[in-house]
DNA sequence: ATAAATTTTTAGATTTGTCTAAAAATAAAA
DNA sequence: TTTTATTTTTAGACAAATCTAAAAATTTAT
């Protein structure tokens, strides 16, 4: 694979994205949406990449990637979150603070420098969000999660992800000392607005259904 | 300053490094030879950068970094060679397969990361080919250095850097097994291709003009 | 000082990635 | 099944960075 521009990678990390909510195929317009660009800008994109075989593209039929192509954002991917770690684990950075950096680390072309830095930080699973990183093959260890707003009353959980990991909503669970680990048991459901009564190490708080379902868990 | 493209901090950083060498002034050809491209184009980078007041360039005059076209590319070299630093201690690297890696990480964009990435390394002063890391106001440590070539026989001193740090050079001294910090004693100097009998730990070798004219010392 | 050689700049073209506006295809509604 | 609305693609323009070829300025040599 000869080298790509940032955009072609942009492009391949955002459509592989999006192959995990629709697996049938990635409208041109959700990528548009997704990368604040233009639908034209995204057509233009998909034929360069098609031309190269990274993505399997007809004309208004929405958009796969190839099993090269898959590949190649995989690797994209194990970049990011490989030097998310590292910015976490060791250089003090806070997890709503590590995305912008990772979005340009990830660019850089090394496959030595990337297995050199997966060794140094002892070949992690999971980036600061909980999120699985690829192997160098790009295998991902799966693991079972599901939402916090899925527990019933009485039910115990770990946290052990977030689904949106925006900088505000990660502040947030900062505030609540609500971090991966966490233990949460969930005390009482308002039927009303689903929003939930919790216990953590730290008290009884209250969460939004919005909150809860943003927060992976896994019971333990 | 609001963020530059890749192309201009190459620029800023090539003219920075012509600079040490032709402190009047530096030429559009000189340039074009470093970075391989074409002097029309160096031209219009020049009036490019000189708009952003980081040369300061009139036409057919050669051209000069401003004040803060100074302190930019001091940066940038800051970021390289901290980089460097990372990859040889942390990740091991060898000295002579550093910097090309470092060539793209130096345009990562974030005073956080690479004040955090000094401190993680011990703010070192020097790279691992002995050159100076400008600090993060852009001061540089200055250390006293010659070239091997200059020392005359009998003469006993330290090998500090590197003046070609390519990596045909750092692998013929690897291969010499000489590296910073190892002693040199000159033995002998022949009058007719200036080639020097030295004496390191490891034992007696014979070096060319070539190789001296290339290596940083200090009489020690 | 004039001519020749070199360096530098301009003029115009090219590539990449983007945009707007308009046309074409598809999907949804009547 | 037409009509309407939405999505997607095309056509054409633009900015950034590059190139080639030619013109202009400077330097060197005669
Ligand atoms: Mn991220
Ligand atoms: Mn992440
Ligand atoms: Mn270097
Ligand atoms: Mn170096």
């Amino acid at each position: 694979m000869k080298p790509m521009t940032f955009s072609e990678e942009n492009y391949l990390k955002t459509i592989y994205h999006l192959m995990s909510l629709h697996p049938e195929g990635v409208s041109t317009n959700s990528i548009a949406d997704k990368m604040e660009t233009k639908a034209s800008s995204v057509t233009d994109m998909l034929k360069k990449l098609s031309e190269k075989n990274l993505v399997s593209y007809k004309r208004y039929q929405g958009v796969l990637l190839t099993d090269s192509g898959l590949h190649e954002a995989k690797m994209i991917v194990r970049k990011h979150r490989l030097w998310e770690v590292f910015l976490v684990e060791h250089l003090d950075f806070k997890w709503d603070e590590v995305h912008d950096i990772a979005e340009q680390l990830e660019h850089i072309q090394s496959e030595k420098l990337i297995d050199r830095l997966a060794d140094f930080l002892g070949n992690p699973t999971q980036d600061p969000h909980g999120d699985p990183i690829p192997d160098a093959d790009g295998k991902i260890a799966k693991t079972e999660k599901q939402l916090l707003s899925e527990l019933k009353v009485g039910e115990k959980a770990i946290c052990v992800g977030v689904k949106d990991s925006s900088s505000e909503f990660l502040k947030y669970l900062d505030k609540q000392q609500i971090s991966l680990g966490t233990t949460i048991e969930v005390l009482e459901k308002e039927d009303f607005d689903q929003s939930l009564h919790i216990r953590t190490k730290q008290g009884e708080v209250v969460v939004s259904q919005k909150i809860a379902g943003n927060l992976f868990v896994r019971k333990g």
